[in-house]
DNA sequence: TTAGCTGCAAATTATTTGCATTCCG
DNA sequence: CGGAATGCAAATAATTTGCAGCTAA
């Protein structure tokens, strides 16, 4: 996956940021790791080999920021540390996670029944949805074949 | 809401965990709290005036404790700390988090539809699914108000 | 009696912030 | 040039842990 700098660019200069070669290298870390959730630990190790004069509280302010541009997103596994995953770059960003409570492995599934769901929040309620978060916790397939759960 | 002692004995005693009068207090502050989601801080602070011994570490320990029992439901709103609802007594906790991005707040949406997805999931995957925990981020009657979103 | 609890203080861990310096636009 | 951005180190904030003294079963 790559990033589209033009579109970056843009939306960069919206809000008068500016486009950094560190911002550049963190971007590009997630564009390698697509699926994968990465803390900011993570991203900061990554950096080592190709940037290691990037600072951790840089990595911070830049995870931070993205997240306000909709570059990325924010989510909480529950492990004390916030992760990010590179936003989809269009509306079609449904896709939720399977934690396993065994192994604590997060997979990937995609769908998109969930929009029945938010269309009937809408309609029932005065809440505006812009965007929706769902974790399924429970065991995965080999946890179940190791255990029996 | 108030707790069953006797449940809460029978499943202590499974898991041979003492029943003290901090682990109590702790949960009869969730059961006079319902619809809240309280942070270890909060609990520590609402029992201030009731039981001013007791320390903050125990609080921390009993609520993962609890959690593990399954008697409370751990939610992370991405605001860095922990928050703990008690868990509803039979399976129908399906109750989701509707998160204003304007002025934080966070309402309760109780429902099932979701169902419908959880089953797809185990249908289309080897996934067994225990749980789940779905937030929706948008902006409340309030804010719309205010501001037009 | 005794394994599990508790309170306290000290230790960790994740994240934030102050500030002098550097750099994009 | 000038306001933003960066790196580093120090400061916070949430949560965890070690330990000696308690207490439920």
């Amino acid at each position: 996956m790559s990033i589209d700098m033009v579109e970056l660019r843009r939306r960069f200069r919206e809000k008068q940021y500016k486009v950094t070669p560190q911002r550049q290298k963190i971007l590009e870390v997630f564009a390698d790791h697509p699926e994968e959730h990465l803390s900011a630990e993570d991203v900061y190790s990554l950096l080592r080999s190709t940037a290691p004069d990037i600072g951790l509280a840089t990595v911070y302010r830049t995870l931070e920021m993205l997240e306000g541009l909709a570059f990325l997103h924010r989510i909480e596994f529950g492990d004390g540390k916030s992760r990010y995953e590179l936003a989809a770059g269009d509306s079609s960003h449904s896709h939720h996670h399977l934690i396993c409570l065994s192994c604590g492995t997060v997979t990937e599934f995609g769908d998109d029944l969930l929009e029945t769901l938010e269309s009937f929040v809408s309609r029932t309620t005065d809440f505006q949805i812009t965007d929706h978060q769902v974790k399924f916790y429970g065991y995965c397939g080999e946890c179940r074949k190791k255990s029996g759960h």
